[in-house]
RNA sequence: GCCGGUGUAGCUCAGUUGGCCAGAGCAGCUGAUUUGUAAUCAGCUGGUCGGGGGUUCGAAUCCCUCCACCGGCUCCA
């Protein structure tokens, strides 16, 4: 008998060779029909996996992130099978379970797999499912692995056996098809009630652009059909919040083929939010300490020698300028920092006039591949929130915890809770993709890592995605489809200083190498509109809104009266303006709801008599009757409020 | 850059076994209407069917090529 500890600390006792579904059925018949698999020890086990031992046992079901996880790896396999039916002989990469679902890496070769296919995929995975296949579990020594795929012909997986260890190997048999894989998986592939293969597309075999390309297939699967039908939906109202789609109905950007692809137009109504998150942010700066500086947009080709950017995308840069008949080369300017160091090294400084901020909204220009171009999300000219901090290494920790603070104050403003804060630090095995001395790199790294600390973040580590010249600490918010995009960053940066000699002289009278931040809290102005109208579907708060009310007249009677009311506004700092079309006042106030305007203030024979205005608030209805006055107070003490500047 | 898909009016879309002057709704313009909380009515304008080349008596429709966009991969100072 051995003894089982489930999650409520209660122990029962099991004959030896229980399995965690055998467990279940001895709670509930109930519980049984859930269990997709079981947490042993910690570690995630098939449900019919044999338990010897005396073991703390979790049931995991569809409401647990794990339970889900087994669903979708065992999908993968599920769509393996059919894709190997439907076209035998394809051979096999990875098909992990994915944040959403999973997908498949398969090498199709001569055929080319199409979206048009992917129905007939589907249906041949229902089918298996309902044939009730299990999931057989089967050790096998590295020969015998070896030997099974030699003989399939797959490559993929032999490259896979090859990196594993004897005796630790494992394929799972479900219906006709047979993989090497670790698990665990379902009790058998009836749980999966509904299948959506999402889409295709190609994937490099093991992320290496060198190698072949293989067509991944993307899908999701449920227990119930109703929860696909669910999700799908959602995913529908996603997209309604896609910045590309909302950016064109609301007018605020557009793209051009002919000005050229990634280079963004903003139009009026979104050069206006963007100009009053610019104005918020050199508000919070100037309070800050912060110092404006304005540089040019190219810069001389031996600016980049020196700050390494051109050793490092000279080859993936917008080929360079050149004079007329010098031949003097000059690049588009891909970061302001080399040109704030010159700034810097413009005149001698004390550590007495450390730290030093100097703050510009730069425009830079980088060559992005043509297929990674997206909305406002990547483009190839953007204009960043960018500043540079020079300070003594012993400032740092205050100054790197200062700008943390102006990048939470701005995310309160803008209701971003949910953002990730990760880490970025070097990968240890490819230092040839990084400048600077081992000893540097080490104090950088290691004051983020204790500022993070003291500071209380939740921040995740990530090894490799360090800039080329330092650690950085990244703020990432999720699109309306959940992609991940980086926001704001704080960059820790020793290198710079020395290559562009930058001192500073000491209390001892000496020189001293000061230690340069980079940091950007909206990180780019384009990314940062973007994922700001994703994460507010448009209705943006009423201190960025493009126009906060629209006067609407009952009729052509009252104009007048809707014009010395927007007089009286626009003398409170509201910004508004009068619908003045021979209209009926739904048919206005459905193109002010549809047009996302924050207040509609309906003025008619009441309304002039009392010098008042009706007001109606978007997505709520009406508020009833203000003076001109209170409303003006209304709108402003929310502006004031939204900011954080109360 | 790579794999797959898409490209018809300002917007959303119909039209493809190749065949009358390429259609609709919304937007726009003109006129009528003067309106009380999510679409008033009528008329009109608007497209080198992404660009170029080819096949054909004839191409939005078939082929080639370039461009842009969409979904991923790789990349992201």
């Amino acid at each position: 008998m051995i003894s089982i500890t489930l999650p409520d600390n209660s122990v029962r006792q099991y004959e030896s060779g229980v399995t965690a579904m055998e467990i279940a059925k001895s709670i509930s018949e109930g519980l049984a029909r859930n269990v997709l698999s079981a947490k042993v020890n910690g570690e995630v086990w098939d449900a019919n996996r044999e338990i010897n031992q005396d073991a703390k046992v979790q049931l995991l079901t569809w409401n647990d992130q794990e339970g889900k996880a087994t669903m979708w790896h065992s999908s993968a396999h599920l769509m393996a099978e059919a894709i190997e039916q439907l076209y035998p002989g394809v051979k096999f990469g990875i098909g992990p379970d994915i944040e959403n679902g999973f997908y498949y890496d398969i090498d199709t070769g001569d055929i080319t797999l199409t979206e048009s296919d992917l129905e007939a995929i589907e249906k041949r995975m229902l089918d298996l499912a309902r044939e009730k296949q299990t999931f057989e579990r089967v050790n096998v020594s590295k020969s015998e692995a070896n030997s099974y795929f030699t003989e399939k012909g797959d490559e993929y997986k032999l490259e896979l056996i090859h990196d594993l260890e004897d005796g630790q190997i494992t394929f799972y048999k479900s219906g006709t098809f047979t993989d090497l894989c670790r698990g665990p998986h379902l009790p058998d592939t009836s749980f999966i009630k509904a299948v959506k293969l999402l889409n295709i597309a190609g994937a490099y075999w093991r992320g290496d652009e060198k190698r072949k390309q293989l067509t991944r297939i993307y899908g999701i699967t449920f227990p119930k059909k109703k929860e696909l039908d669910e999700y799908l939906l959602l995913l529908e109202e996603a997209k309604k919040r896609d910045h590309r789609k909302l950016g064109k109905e609301l007018e605020l950007f557009a793209f051009s083929q002919k000005v050229g692809a990634g280079l963004p137009l903003w139009l009026p109504k979104g050069a206006m939010l963007r100009e009053r998150l610019e104005q918020y942010l050199k508000k919070v700066q100037k309070e800050a300490g912060y110092l404006p500086v304005i540089t040019p947009h190219i810069g001389n080709v031996n600016l980049y020698k020196t700050s390494g950017h051109y050793d490092k995308y000279g080859q993936d840069s917008f080929r360079p300028i050149t004079t007329p008949y010098e031949g003097e080369e000059f690049f588009l300017k891909p970061m302001n920092c080399p040109h704030h160091c010159e700034i810097y090294n413009n005149k001698p400084h004390s550590y007495k006039d450390l730290p030093i901020r100097y703050a510009e909204f730069g425009t830079v220009y980088r060559y992005e591949q043509s297929g990674e171009l997206h909305g406002l999300t990547r483009v190839r000219g953007f204009t960043q929130d960018d500043a540079h901090i020079f300070c003594t290494p012993d400032q740092i920790k205050t100054e790197f915890k200062a700008v943390i603070k102006i990048i939470m104050k701005i995310f309160k403003a803008l209701d971003f809770a949910e953002f990730i804060t990760q880490i970025s630090l070097r990968d240890p095995n490819t230092p040839e993709k990084y400048i600077g001395s081992e000893e540097n790199w080490q104090k950088a790294e290691k004051a983020i890592i204790e500022v993070a600390e003291e500071e209380g973040l939740e921040a995740i580590t990530e090894y490799g995605e360090a800039a080329f010249y330092g650690p950085k600490m990244d703020f990432m918010v999720r699109d309306a489809i959940g992609r991940k995009w980086q926001l704001g960053t704080i960059q820790v940066d020793y290198n710079l200083p020395e290559r562009f000699d930058l001192t500073y002289i000491g209390a001892d009278n000496e020189k001293h190498r000061p230690v340069m931040i980079h940091r950007a809290p909206f990180g780019s102005m384009e990314r940062f509109v973007a994922v700001l109208v994703e994460h507010c579907a448009g209705n943006f708060p009423l201190w960025l809104s493009p126009e906060q009310a629209i006067i609407l007249p009952i009729s052509e009677k009252y104009q007048n009266y809707a014009e010395n009311v927007l007089k009286s506004l626009n003398n409170s700092d509201i910004r508004a303006l009068i619908d003045d079309r021979s209209e009926k006042i739904s048919r206005k106030i459905r193109d002010a709801e549809v047009n996302k305007i924050p207040y509609m203030l309906i003025v008619g024979e009441k309304e002039a008599a009392e010098n008042q205005v009706s007001v109606r608030k978007h997505g709520e209805g009406d508020l009833g009757s203000f003076s001109i006055e209170d409303f003006a107070s209304l709108i402003n003490n929310e502006v004031n409020r939204l900011q954080g500047f109360e």
